[in-house]
RNA sequence: GCGCCCGUAGCUCAGCUGGAUAGAGCAGCGGACUUCUAAUCCGCAGGUCGCAGGUUCGAAUCCUGCCGGGCGUGCCA
C-alpha cells in the first residue's frame, strides 16, 4: 500500500485494524478505534486506548496495549510504538508526517479537498425569513449555520438542496395586508422597504389589542388570498413579496449566502389539500373545536393543527406539504431543518405525524435547533433577547455595518497603507459576526458582547483570517504561491521535524470534518481553525521562515503554503473570508 | 403544572462513542516589536466540573433525584 495516497489518520487506523485482526481475526471488526492527541505531548502523538480489546484479548488493558504492540510493524510513518499502561502510543516519523499532510492539503486530495460523492443527498431549510418583516438578527442564526452545512455537506461529498422556505404564506400575511391598508405608504416603501413594512406590522400588532376588528378584517384578508382567486389582496401580496425577496438580497449578499431554491411557503399553496386528503385518508386525523388536527394522546404533547377553525391552513400544512414534495423531487436521505430550539415541539409535532402515516423516512428528517441571540442588559444585569430600547428588533445590517466599523478603525491603526481598505474592513467585520456565531455549539445562545465582538482579539473571526494574512505575507515576499510551491524542486520533508504540532492539528482536519457532519455542528471546524491559527502564530514566532538555508526555507515555504491553504478551505466551509491582506 | 434544553475558572466557552495530571479566549498581573503583519506571542494566577446518590477497573461525560436558569406548552411562524 502507497502511503502517499493516505491521508495519516486513516493510514494508522489501518495499521491498529490490522494488528487487531492478527490478534482476533474476524472479531477485530466489531472493536472501535479512536486514537487521539495525548495530553501529554511527551506520551506521543496519538494514543490509543486498550480498555476495549482487554476483553476480547482474555487480558487486562496493560497486556493488551503490549500484544498490540508487538503486531504494530513499524514502518516509514510510525517512528515508534510503545505501549504505557492500558495505552498504545505512536510517535510518526515527522518527516512522513510533514510529506502526507503538506502534500495531501497542496494537492487537494480527500480529506483536504472535496471529497468523493458519497450518493447521498441532503436537503437542508435555512434562513426562512419572513417576508414583509425585516432582516434582524434573529435570521442570523439560522442562515449561517444552514449555509455552513450546505457547504460542510457539499465538501464531504454529499448533494446537497439548500432550501430557503420563505414565510411568504400564512395569516400573519392578513395582518399585513391589514397594516398596509391603514398605514402603507408608497414613498417610504420605495425609500426602504424593509423597514416601512416592519414599522407598520408593529403598529397593527399594538393596535389590535385596542381594536380588535383589526384581527377580524386580518383573519378575513388571509382567507381572501388563499382562496385562490387573482383578487386584491393577492396583487398586494404578489408586491411586498417582490419588494421583500429584492431586498433580502443585501444581507445575502453580505453574508455571501446561497441557495439551490428559493422555494418560499406559498410554493406549497396548491398543495395542502392532498396533504389533508393524504392524513384523512389514513386515519389519523380528528376535528378539535372545529380545527383539523392528528392528536398524540399518548405522548401527552397538544396536537398538530392541520386546518383552523376558519377553515385556512397552517404552517405545520405547508411543512409537510414541502416535505413531501422534497422527497418526491430530490429523493433526499436526509432532511434538516436549521430552525430555532423554541420550535422543537412543531418539529416533534410533524415527526409524529409521520410516524402515524408510517412514513419510512421519518428518522431521515431531523431538526437541527439552536439558541438564542442575546444581548447583555446593562440596567438589569442579565442576558436578554436581542431587542433595542424603543422595543424594535436588531436590524442585521445595523451589526454588520458596527463590525465593519469597528474594523476599519482598527486597519487605520494598525494597517494604514493597506491597499483597498473599505472592502477588506466589510469582509473582515461580516466575517467576525458569522465567526462569532459558528463559534460556540449551536444549542448554546449567541451572546453578542459589542466590547469583545469589536476588540478582535482571542479566538475570533479576524484572528484566523490574521494567521492566513502573515502566511500570505510570507508567500508574498518569497515569491511563490499555493500552487507553485511543489514545482520549486525535491522538499526535503526532514527539515520540518519542529513543526510537528501544527502538522498534527492540520490531521486532524479530515476527523474534524466527519464529525462536523454527524452531529450537524459546524463550530466543531470552528474550533479546528482556531487552534491551527494558533499554532501558526507560534510556530512563527520560533521559526523563521525565509532565511540563508535554501533547502529549510523551501521546506518551511511548503509548511506556510500548506497551512495558508487549509485555513483558507476550512474558512471557505464555515463561509468566511481568508484575505491576503488585512 | 407538564415537556424539552442548559449548568465546567470572575466572564464567555471547549472537552469526541466514559479513558492518562479538566483546556482555551476575555478580564487581571509580568514579559517580548531596528528581524517574514504585535489583530500576535511567552509566562503567572485562576476549578468541590450546580448538589446528592448510582453504574463502572475508571465519570465533567452514562442513569436517578433535587436545585438554579432558559425555551415551549391548540388554532403565529
Amino acid at each position: 500500500m502507497k502511503t502517499e495516497t493516505l491521508d495519516p489518520n486513516t493510514y494508522l487506523e489501518n495499521i491498529v485494524r490490522s494488528a487487531l485482526k492478527e490478534l482476533l481475526g474476524t472479531k477485530a471488526d466489531q472493536l472501535p478505534i479512536s486514537l487521539d492527541r495525548p495530553r501529554q505531548p511527551e506520551h506521543g502523538d496519538l494514543g490509543l486506548p486498550c480498555f476495549p480489546y482487554a476483553k476480547a484479548l482474555g487480558t487486562n488493558p496493560a497486556e493488551a496495549a503490549s500484544m498490540l504492540a508487538e503486531h504494530i510493524h513499524s514502518d516509514q510513518v510510525i517512528a515508534e510504538v510503545r505501549a504505557l499502561g492500558p495505552f498504545l502510543n505512536f510517535k510518526l516519523d515527522r518527516g512522513k508526517l510533514a510529506e502526507n499532510v503538506i502534500q495531501g492539503i497542496l494537492e487537494g486530495r480527500p480529506p483536504f479537498g472535496p471529497w468523493p460523492s458519497n450518493d447521498l443527498c441532503v436537503v437542508i431549510d435555512f434562513s426562512s425569513p419572513n417576508i414583509a418583516k425585516p432582516f434582524h438578527l434573529g435570521h442570523l442564526r439560522s442562515t449561517v449555520i444552514g449555509a455552513a452545512l450546505r457547504r460542510l455537506y457539499r465538501f464531504t461529498g454529499h448533494e446537497v438542496h439548500g432550501i430557503n422556505h420563505l414565510g411568504d404564506w400564512g395569516s400573519q400575511f392578513g395582518k399585513i395586508i391589514v397594516a398596509w391598508r391603514e398605514w402603507g405608504d408608497e414613498e417610504a416603501l420605495v425609500r426602504d422597504p424593509m423597514r416601512h413594512l416592519f414599522e407598520i406590522y408593529v403598529r397593527y400588532q399594538k393596535e389590535e389589542k385596542e381594536r380588535p376588528e383589526l384581527k377580524e378584517r386580518a383573519a378575513e384578508a388571509f382567507r381572501r388570498l388563499e382562496s385562490g382567486e387573482d383578487n386584491d389582496e393577492r396583487a398586494l401580496w404578489r408586491k411586498l413579496r417582490d419588494i421583500s425577496l429584492k431586498a433580502f438580497q443585501g444581507p445575502y449578499g453580505r453574508l455571501r449566502v446561497e441557495f439551490d431554491h428559493v422555494t418560499g411557503e406559498s410554493f406549497y399553496e396548491d398543495k395542502m389539500e392532498a396533504v389533508v386528503e393524504k392524513l384523512e385518508d389514513a386515519g389519523i386525523t380528528t376535528i378539535s373545536d372545529g380545527a383539523l388536527v392528528v392528536e398524540f394522546p399518548e405522548q401527552k404533547i397538544p396536537p398538530c393543527i392541520l386546518r383552523k377553525s376558519d377553515g385556512t391552513t397552517i404552517y405545520a400544512t405547508r411543512d409537510l406539504a414541502a416535505l413531501f414534495y422534497r422527497r418526491e423531487t430530490y429523493k433526499f436521505d436526509k432532511a434538516l431543518y436549521v430552525v430555532g430550539s423554541e420550535q422543537k415541539l412543531h418539529f416533534r409535532q410533524l415527526a409524529l405525524v409521520l410516524e402515524k402515516l408510517g412514513w419510512p423516512q421519518a428518522k431521515d428528517v431531523q431538526h437541527i435547533d439552536f439558541g438564542l441571540i442575546l444581548f447583555f442588559n446593562e440596567e438589569k444585569g442579565r442576558w436578554e433577547k436581542g431587542k433595542t430600547r424603543s422595543g424594535n428588533a436588531i436590524f442585521l445590517d445595523e451589526v454588520l455595518d458596527e463590525a465593519v466599523a469597528g474594523v476599519r478603525k482598527i486597519i487605520e491603526k494598525k494597517n494604514p497603507d493597506l491597499p483597498d481598505k473599505e472592502a477588506i474592513s466589510e469582509e473582515v467585520g461580516v466575517s467576525a459576526i458569522i465567526f462569532n456565531d459558528l463559534k460556540n455549539g449551536r444549542i448554546k445562545d449567541v451572546k453578542f458582547d459589542w466590547k469583545e465582538m469589536l476588540s478582535f482579539e482571542g479566538e475570533t473571526g479576524p484572528y484566523v483570517q490574521y494567521a492566513g494574512a502573515r502566511l500570505s505575507s510570507i508567500l508574498r515576499k518569497a515569491g511563490v504561491s499555493i500552487d507553485s510551491v511543489l514545482e520549486e524542486g525535491e522538499i526535503n520533508f526532514d527539515l520540518l521535524e519542529d513543526a510537528g504540532t501544527v502538522l498534527l492539528t492540520m490531521m486532524e482536519f479530515g476527523p474534524t470534518l466527519k464529525r462536523a457532519v454527524e452531529k450537524n455542528e459546524p463550530s466543531v471546524l470552528t474550533s479546528l481553525m482556531i487552534r491551527i491559527a494558533s499554532e501558526i502564530h507560534s510556530y512563527l514566532r520560533d521559526h523563521r521562515v525565509l532565511g540563508d538555508d535554501p533547502e529549510r526555507t523551501k521546506a518551511r515555504l511548503a509548511l506556510v503554503a500548506a497551512s495558508r491553504k487549509i485555513l483558507q478551505t476550512g474558512l471557505g466551509i464555515l463561509g468566511v473570508s481568508a484575505p491576503e491582506q488585512m
